[in-house]
RNA sequence: GGCGCCGUACCCAAGUGGCUAAGGGAGCAGUCUGCAAAACUGCGAUGCGGCGGUUCGAACCCGCCCGGCGCCUCCA
């Protein structure tokens, strides 16, 4: 059974959806003004796998990922390039598909958008007013904190600390400074729709409250998003909603930490964020392999710890990658019937398959759950040295692949090994990489093979080295045969 | 000022009261190999930031200290 850690609750609270067999859950998405920073990659990650997971433990997952795409950031974006803000959030919607698919993260079931949902925003602020819980100012309508008295709950926050730490230019019309806006006139030239209280548009936190009600009922089971979120944007998100229905919102609240840049939150604020399309343009590596790079990298840090990236990180995570796509290149080998450690082997796997089930159990601690996989990789190798029969070599290669499922791993069936590297802007090292086609490899596997038979050996090593300038290696088979890869 | 997090070997990273402190990467040595590569075997923290305390027993609980970080403002 699933625990996660719930933010609300502040302990690893046992998963029980609120009707069986069924997940509902809402992740916050991004605001489209920009491409996304790997902060954003881990975060998207780390629900995928939530999701991917709940689903492998039998449950069907209703996941709804908004996307923002009315905001001030974009107003102002729009305004900076002279375009309509539909040109900034088209392009950038597309640009977090993009980047996203090349990280193998699956889209949600329901991808919301907050400018498609304007009439039930309208309809929640208005049940708020309705009920004295916000008041209208000019065009604007705010959210009256006090009157919803448990408000800090999640963030663990009191309205008196939040006082003391409010920011200066607080708005002299709102009655508390804690107040939020629900509804914002808007301004001569910027995107606006008609409402009770004039043309205006959402405030940010409204329109995730409007959109989960909507797809998801008052009530649903798993609320996200990225640490800095607590509070206020889920705080206000509680607030209205269960102000608006008397109702509870979400039941687990579950939030990811940050990536670092050496030892240092990642934000654009600071200017210290790789994009993900930088991050894939920059490599060496064809972006399927890149992309499993990254999310080997991003999963071998439990989710809720602060994650530094760096080259170094990446390259351990592509050497840690090497080490299971070897062994699948091994399983595919002919292979005898019967293998010694065929019996053996089979009950690893079951203890394997137990050992990633309770890591992923334990508040999906990835880092334990690929520690299991690694070790099934070095019982299986052993286990092919003792003699494995090509079915139990079928079965467990399709082992990997099942679990790594789960965590969006191990799925390839022709790592970098036999895909041409791509050139690289500069055209160094891995330009260089991609001179040989499969066919010119072959022909000088062959001819090596065949100087080694009439013991020719420095022709062998030197036909060994010309490949190995080339980026392939060769592996030389018992049998005097060989395999090679990039 | 308020709330909260982190500090485990060269690097990454699990473990949070009780057998020999997971796993990976890197390194070194060995087996195999014509030599390599891959694989396998072995080595690698008497120790878990420091000092006290609780306990039969602590990396795990408590206190203090040192170091680093986050939120309180848009931010994954």
């Amino acid at each position: 059974m699933l625990r996660v850690y719930n933010t609300l609750t502040g302990n690893k609270d046992l998963f029980e959806p609120m009707v069986p067999g069924k997940v509902r859950m809402y992740v916050c998405g991004v605001t489209v003004y920009d491409y996304c920073h790997i902060g954003h990659a881990r975060s998207a990650l780390v629900f995928d796998v939530l999701r991917r997971y709940l689903e492998y433990s039998g449950l069907a997952v209703e996941f709804a990922k908004n996307f923002t795409d009315v905001d001030d950031k974009i107003i102002k974006r729009a305004n900076e390039q002279g375009v309509s803000c539909e040109r900034i959030t088209t392009t950038y919607i597309q640009a977090y598909y993009d980047d996203m698919d090349k990280l193998g993260v699956r889209r949600a079931t329901l991808e919301p958008r907050a400018t498609a949902h304007i009439a039930d925003i309208i309809a929640l602020v208005e049940i708020l007013v309705a009920k004295g819980m916000a008041y209208r100012v000019e065009g604007d309508v705010y959210f009256q904190v006090d009157r919803y008295p448990v408000y800090g709950r999640l963030s663990k926050r009191k309205m008196d600390d939040l006082q003391a730490g409010a920011r200066v230019d607080v708005d002299e019309r709102k009655r508390h400074p804690m107040d939020f806006a629900l509804w914002k006139g808007s301004k001569p030239g910027e995107p606006s729709w008609d409402s009770p209280w004039g043309p205006g548009r959402p405030g940010w936190h409204i329109e995730c409250s409007a959109m989960a009600m909507r797809h998801l009922g008052e009530t649903f089971d798993i609320h996200g998003g990225g640490m800095d979120l607590i509070f206020p944007h889920h705080e206000n998100e509680i607030a209205q909603s269960c102000g608006a229905t008397g109702k509870e919102f979400a039941r687990y609240w579950v939030h990811n930490g940050f990536v670092q840049i050496n030892q240092e939150k990642m934000s654009k604020s600071l200017g210290n964020f790789f994009t993900i399309r930088e991050i894939f343009d920059k490599s060496e590596w064809p972006d399927a392999v890149t992309g499993e790079m990254l999310r080997y990298f991003l999963l071998s840090t439990h989710y809720r710890s602060p994650l530094d990236f760096s080259d170094q990180s990446l390259a351990e995570a592509k050497n840690a990658l090497n080490g299971f796509y070897d062994l699948f290149d091994r399983l595919k080998e002919t292979a005898p019937d019967r293998g010694s450690a065929d019996l053996p082997l089979r009950e690893t796997m079951g203890r394997a398959r137990q050992a990633f089930v309770d890591a992923m159990d334990d508040d999906l601690n990835t880092p334990s759950a690929v520690a299991a996989l690694q070790k099934l990789r070095g019982d299986t190798n052993k286990a092919l040295d003792a003699g494995l029969s090509g079915d139990t070599r079928r079965l467990v290669r399709e082992e990997f692949r099942r679990v790594g499922a789960v965590l969006g791993l191990l799925q390839s069936d022709d790592w970098q090994f036999k895909s041409q590297p791509k050139r690289t802007a500069s055209g160094t090292s891995a330009g260089e990489k991609a001179g040989l086609s499969d066919e010119e490899i072959g022909a000088k596997i062959a001819a090596r093979l065949a100087a080694k038979q009439s013991k020719n050996y420095k022709l062998a090593d030197q036909l060994r080295a010309e490949l190995a300038s080339q980026g392939v290696t060769i592996e030389d088979r018992p049998d005097g045969t060989s395999r090679w890869k990039r």
